[in-house]
DNA sequence: CTGTGTGCAAAGGGTTTGCAAGTAC
DNA sequence: GTACTTGCAAACCCTTTGCACACAG
């Protein structure tokens, strides 16, 4: 998989005339430096010094830039990871697993199988969202 | 499909001691009686004199007893449909139609292939939540 | 009476915005 | 100077709870 990096953060903003700034930089260092997405919240304790309204705008914006995703994996809480730079193709759903013990959201890569199924008459797929809950390798051994 | 019916609700509540009231039954009715998945705020709206809380535990003793399922359909805002009579497999997602221009949701019943997807070792799987984004047969006409 | 049901008001929790001051170019 | 950034505070929105009163068996 081919993940966004922080050179490419830089890129995708200055294209846009944003900056890249400190901390815009250690926002996008959180998640890069962990496996799970991260909630505005968890991103907030990790960096207590930033304002959760400078967390929230760089979120949105590197949302916005094509950067991340925002994940819904259905807890209520929005959750942002990684994009990768190669679009999903619409027929193969970009899943997410979410731990139903630990509340950890982790991007799943392979769906196997494309899904296909039967929409009723006049309606249209532009975006899948699936989530997968269970419980993941860390809290099974516990 | 079967879905469940006022009668069958009744009988789901008097079983563990609750009583079908005049508010729960109208409450009921507002689910039966739209084709998509309503939310607490669009039961509100449809129930002007029947207070938010009273619906609120209404629906929630509704999913308990089996008779809804809350769907969280990727807007932050939990809705609220008729539960089939027969479980569904896990192999199978129970998936949901979200439509992006008037954000309505619905049920879709066929999902033609099983999912298949590979988990990391170690995780495991409880449930599948599966929301089909879009636009619906009626937004697509106007 | 005893447990269930309801309305009112308010708390909670996460997300979002207004505004004024700060900073880079 | 002009546009982009940031922190603070507060608003927002939906969900949830506490409490006192109403009601049914």
């Amino acid at each position: 998989m081919n993940k966004i990096s922080l050179s490419n953060l830089s890129e995708l903003l200055s294209q846009k005339g944003f900056r890249l700034t400190k901390n815009r930089t250690r926002v996008f260092e959180a998640i890069l430096s962990h496996e799970e997405a991260l909630s505005m919240t968890d991103i907030e304790l990790i960096l207590e010094d930033i304002d959760k309204s400078t967390i929230f705008r760089s979120l949105q914006l590197f949302v916005e830039v094509g950067a991340l995703h925002r994940i819904d994996d259905g807890s209520g809480i929005f959750k942002f990871a990684l994009s990768s730079k190669d679009g999903h193709p619409i027929s193969t759903a970009h899943a997410h697993f979410f731990c139903l013990k630990c509340e950890r959201t982790y991007c799943i890569e392979g769906i196997s199988s494309p899904l296909s199924f039967s929409l009723p008459e006049g309606f249209t797929t532009e975006t899948i969202n699936l989530v997968i809950k269970g419980i993941c390798a860390s809290c099974r051994k516990h």
